[in-house]
RNA sequence: GGGUCAUUAGCUCAAUCGGUAGAGCAGUGGAUUCUUAAUCCAUUGGCUGAAGGUUCAAGUCCUUCAUGACCCA
């Protein structure tokens, strides 16, 4: 009898037996009350301390005193050791010493038809047991929910990653880990808010069904109004409504959105992923380092407090000095470190702002000549830029970015660096640097070489937010299908006047992902996206 | 989209050169009842991801497909 149907078989009969016994299977009578809910994650942060001087003073089970308090002890079974059962709860395991002969006779009964994975009850008097640990003696048993499948080996847990993914409720229970994962995911997002709100940032809901695409360059998911018979499509970014607040004088304000991009999949791309938007009015670009900075290092400070289990040797230094480097120093800065050649002149910041000594840079990159080999698909991507601001951005992708972490360093860990001051031709939302128009006020922060986050001061000129909806638009007759629509009325609300401002995205998978050290979105969400089982 | 790897009992994994598909845990029956992956005795459980092919013989070799992981785009 161990074929999946028989296993499940056997679980019936011993739900019968329960019926026989007093019990059933699937009641719904048990209730905590509010001082035994508290009591019990007392008692299993006492059984799982690692200072054996907490438990020092329990009472051996043959001198228990006479009404010594009871406590009550319930979870889901996952061991059964000689007379005791491990009992899984949200703040660890703990165990139960249940003997059949003090239990009262339908009790007794009821904990013979117990198995693995069941939900259960204990109560009765806390003692030390003979090798100094915690357990509930118990006086009394009650079953509290049946399961009708086996749990995963139990030394061994649920390793398919496949099945982990597809049934999470599984890995939840039979992997600790990965619940504290997802509480401090949890705690994280609750960290995030707790520092705008402290700040005085209102948390806003804007629509998640949008009909102008808008915000970012993604692919959105399509979809339908029926009653309205209307097109729409699941939003890519929360943007542009945030940035209506702020022309409707809501100052400060902030969104953890669900974004939808119907691109790839990878290990740090989900089709549904959460970005923190937020929107200040009266600020720049530069108070937003600040407040990155600070909100980041809030986080990671919770983190390693709370879950400091969960997080190993870093490549990355946080606690070091952060970064700020312009696109061009950062291009310089690798052309430097990669000894590239440009034909005669030096590559500094005068040859970057030179258009003609750029693109001829470009062309002993693409020709093989400039002392770097470049593969195919990144020399297609060097050829094709179209203005001197797609290729400044094109050579910062190409040569710095990907050795960002051994550019700036402190020791021999890598540091977050802002990089600053994008061409304006790839920033269709961002204001114009005062002193260099072809730049544009904005950063993107890198750790352990991966963006984290965008940020900008807002674009609030109507008519040069018209033109670049306009530059848009040729994108997509030229036929990239990522580019944005020209939204109307968010050229209507910025006649209405915004006030100067800075907004900031960040990434909240990714932010998770590095300051838990999780290599793959998938470890983060708790759902991820997967084709249907066969 | 391309490449590599994986898929064997409920779970975790074996199976040499192509030669009878095994173990531990879980389950079942019993013993024990202060265990720490509890222990001891006995025992059940398989369409080897799917479909084809090669072969006297396929978990193993070939083809296609499905799902997943990783790398690249």
């Amino acid at each position: 009898m161990a074929s999946e149907d028989e296993l499940i078989e056997a679980r019936r009969a011993k739900a019968a037996q329960l019926e026989g016994a007093g019990s059933r299977a699937f009641p719904n009578t048990f209730r905590p009350t509010e001082a035994e809910v508290t009591r019990r994650a007392e008692v299993v942060a006492r059984a799982n301390d690692a200072d054996e001087s907490v438990r020092a003073d329990l009472p051996d089970e043959a001198d228990l005193p006479e009404g010594a308090e009871q406590v009550a002890l319930w979870g889901r079974v996952v061991a059964k050791r000689g007379p005791f059962l491990v009992l899984r709860t949200p703040f660890g395991d703990a165990q139960a010493l249940v003997r059949k002969d003090v239990l009262p006779e339908a009790e007794a009964a009821q904990l013979a038809a117990v198995d693995l994975a069941d939900h259960v009850v204990v109560r009765g008097p806390l003692i030390k047991t003979r090798t100094g640990a915690l357990a509930v003696s118990a006086r009394s048993y009650g079953h509290v929910g049946k399961a009708l499948l086996p749990p995963p080996a139990k030394w061994h847990g649920l390793k398919d990653v496949e099945k982990r993914y597809r049934e999470r409720y599984v890995d939840l229970f039979a992997n600790p880990d990965v619940s504290k994962v997802f509480r401090a995911r949890g705690a994280i997002v609750s960290q995030l808010r707790r520092f705008l709100d402290e700040r005085g940032y209102l948390e806003v809901e804007t629509p998640t069904l949008h009909s102008v695409r808008g915000g970012a360059t993604a692919k959105p998911f399509d979809t339908h109004h029926n009653a309205l018979d209307m097109d729409l499509f699941l939003r890519i970014a929360p943007e542009l409504y945030l940035k209506r607040l702020i022309v409707g004088g809501l100052d400060r304000v902030y969104e953890i959105a669900r974004c939808f991009r119907n691109e790839g999949i990878s290990t740090r791309h989900n089709p549904e992923f959460s970005m923190l938007e937020l929107y200040q009015a009266y600020a720049s670009y530069e108070e937003l380092m600040d407040l990155f900075e600070a909100m980041v290092r809030s986080c990671d400070q919770l983190v390693k407090e709370r879950f400091g289990d969960l997080v190993g040797e870093r490549p990355f230094d946080l606690e070091a000095e952060w970064r700020r480097v312009p696109m061009r120093d950062a291009i310089v800065d690798a052309a430097q470190h990669l000894h590239l050649d440009a034909g005669g002149p030096t590559i500094d910041r005068a040859l970057l702002d030179d258009e003609a000594a750029t693109a001829a840079f470009a062309d002993r990159l693409v020709a093989g000549d400039g002392g770097m080999k470049l593969e195919a698909p990144d020399k297609k991507t060097l050829a094709k830029v179209r203005n001197h601001g797609e290729r400044i951005f094109a050579l910062f992708e190409l040569l710095a970015e990907p050795i960002l972490t051994t550019l700036y360093t402190a020791g021999d860990k890598s540091v977050p660096v802002f990089v600053t001051d994008y061409p304006f031709e790839v920033s269709p939302l961002a204001r114009r640097n005062d002193d260099e128009p072809a730049y544009v006020d904005r950063f993107e922060i890198f750790i352990d070489g991966r963006e984290l986050a965008n940020a900008f001061s807002e674009l609030n000129d109507p008519d040069d937010q018209a033109s670049r909806f306009e530059d848009q638009l040729a994108k997509a007759q030229a036929g990239d299908d990522e580019a944005m629509q020209f939204d109307h009325d968010y050229i209507r609300a910025l006649r209405h006047g915004m006030p100067p401002a800075a907004g900031l995205g960040v990434g909240v998978d990714r932010l998770v992902m590095l300051l838990l050290g999780l290599p793959s979105i998938r470890d983060v969400l708790l759902f991820p996206l997967l084709r249907p089982e066969a």
